[in-house]
DNA sequence: TATTGTTATACTCTATAACTATA
DNA sequence: TATAGTTATAGAGTATAACAATA
């Protein structure tokens, strides 16, 4: 419990510098990482940043006036906005993956049998099973 | 590295929800888990909550105005206050701590040697060797 | 001179409540 | 009626810069 909470007090921090070296809020860096599989309602963007949806449309507001977000309506629903990075967006995102050096220099040190284990029971005590 | 944020949030969200089950905010609750280990100088805690020492007054501010904690004057320094959990403070500490059942539960269906070996290499992968 | 804690300031994140436009 | 996004608001966290007291 203690050393978990060591470990992704690290990780955290390394990634609030990474996404701060690209001035940006961990905030911030987390939407664009999130969008960086596809574009997403603000609704589900909410969803995923766990906070409430107010707060997407501010946090949406300042990347969208830097460019890297665009917000475009959706043809099914005309209440839905989705999110999607621009060219430049995708290139911070980027930027901020590959500044999280530590974390990543740790994982190398690893074999490929000891990160599969390592992914395995970081499953079992995170990943609840989905109940029927 | 995917699993690894979604760890983090897992265990961020089930902490700032036992944080909040006590009225308190994550940051809050994270002072009162580092005060647990003992008393600690204002600068010291800005070192560990990662954070600029100016943020420090605030935060002990509200949860000394609560009684959580209280602010002691350092007898060999006089430029430095020391601050120490009350029996309330303790008590909420405790509570907090009590209330981070998922990751617990997880952590206890894992065997003992599954547990040393995820101690293993979270260390491995986290804590740097330190270089002579 | 350097360090500790504080204050003042500005920006961001956050939840709540109320609003609009759609469904 | 219910949902998606927005706005307004208030409280909290955050960094920066400046300050008084002490080392």
């Amino acid at each position: 419990m203690e050393l978990l909470s060591v470990c992704l007090g690290v990780y955290y921090g390394e990634f609030t510098t990474a996404a701060a070296s690209e001035n940006l809020t961990a905030s911030q860096g987390k939407a664009l990482t999130v969008l960086r599989r596809g574009p997403a309602a603000m609704r589900t963007l909410a969803r995923v940043l766990t906070c409430d949806a107010s707060n997407i449309t501010g946090i949406v507001d300042r990347l969208e006036k830097r460019g890297l977000v665009r917000r475009e309506p959706s043809t099914s629903d005309r209440r839905i906005k989705n999110v999607a990075l621009t060219a430049a967006g995708e290139n911070v995102a980027d930027a901020i993956r590959a500044k999280m050096r530590t974390t990543q220099a740790g994982l190398d040190g690893l074999s490929d049998e000891e990160r599969a284990s390592l992914h395995v029971l970081l499953e079992r005590v995170f990943v609840p099973p989905t109940g029927p």
